[in-house]
DNA sequence: GGCCAGGTTCGCT
DNA sequence: AGCGAACATGGC
């Protein structure tokens, strides 16, 4: 094993596997990141070619410490730091949960969903088309249907890494998606539109027409406007995007159908809640609705969400 | 086998 | 503005 690598240390309190268990949920498997006995592995793209990067823990919740270390041991210093900058981010190292964590205590419903998943960092993509890319294939389908398709895609189109006799993807990149073309999706089962809206966005991407890195700078509400003005991007895409890509700490995608459910089973007895009454109810976690909406999904992924309905009490 | 799924667009009032 | 249909495939 190479030793190129570096240390982390995340702001406490961070629970190493409830938040990279949150980033590779949509891998299944066979994802551009990976979690197997406790390593957290992640193909970064430096530009100049993928790297492996294999991430665990070595710290408490308290007192965490993460250890880095890289396949690629001829990075130069630049590089590396890259690196460090881009996990940083995916595991929101410098996230301070504290603010959320004070008002969640003092809230009836959240206080004990905050007390199960403490340390959950919300995690983000590297880059919004990642995210993007993701949110198209969530769209209307079951979730389990969209990872599905998630994983053939990255096992499909993104660009191999082998390490040690295995071989790892990287997510795919705009160009690649462009020559894969809308036949090459639909190959792998993506629905005629899905494929459209995704090779658009990447070839907008790949000819320079659309720049969503630039996105990062701007306000919120303009980011917002320019992704859905992206076709295949509506209000709910763009929400997730704040959330999962910008690391926005107040969206709330109410328009979720899953959410909606999450919702109706914390607040409202298992009840149904519709996209406005979710909408509304949830202005009471302002500013901190990104932070309540991965914790409620983390719940629920977990199958822990029916422990705290009302009705459980 | 039918209904629904972590929506969006498009066409019609 | 608001409403309904089409989209395409899989999960249960």
């Amino acid at each position: 094993m190479p030793d190129t690598g570096f240390s982390l240390e995340p702001t406490p309190p961070f629970d190493f596997d409830l938040t990279v268990g949150f980033q590779t949920y949509f891998g299944h498997g066979h994802g551009a990141d990976v979690v197997e006995d406790g390593v957290f592995r992640r193909v970064m793209d430096l530009g100049n070619g993928p790297t492996l990067a294999a991430v665990r823990s070595e710290g408490t919740l308290e007192s965490p410490r993460l250890d880095v270390r890289l396949s690629d041991n001829g990075l130069d210093a630049q590089a590396v730091g890259e690196v460090r900058r881009q996990l940083s981010w995916m595991l929101g190292i410098n996230d301070d949960l504290t603010p959320f964590y004070r008002m969640a205590d003092a809230d009836s419903h959240l206080a004990p969903l905050v007390e199960i998943f403490r340390g959950l960092h919300p995690p983000h993509t590297p880059s919004v088309f990642e995210a993007l890319v993701h949110a198209v294939l969530g769209q209307q389908i079951n979730a389990r249907f969209a990872r599905t398709l998630g994983g053939r895609l990255i096992e499909t189109y993104g660009e191999k890494v082998h390490v040690d006799g295995v071989t790892y993807r990287a997510f795919p990149r705009p160009e690649a998606l462009v020559l894969a073309g809308v036949g090459g999706l639909r190959e792998i089962k993506l629905s005629g539109r899905k494929a459209e809206y995704i090779v658009g966005i990447a070839t907008e991407i790949a000819t320079g027409e659309l720049d969503l890195e630039r996105l990062r700078s701007r306000p919120m509400e303009e980011a917002m406007e320019v992704l859905t003005g992206i076709r295949g991007v509506g209000r709910w895409t763009a929400q997730w995007l704040a959330i999962r890509a910008f690391g926005h700490p107040d969206s709330f995608p109410s328009g979720d159908l899953a959410l909606q459910r999450h919702l109706g089973k914390l607040v409202n007895n298992g009840g149904p809640m519709g996209a406005s009454e979710a909408e509304e109810y949830s202005r009471r976690w302002a500013p901190y609705r990104s932070y309540v909406t991965v914790y409620l999904f983390a719940a629920a992924r977990s199958g822990r969400l029916d422990e705290l309905t009302d009705a459980a009490g």
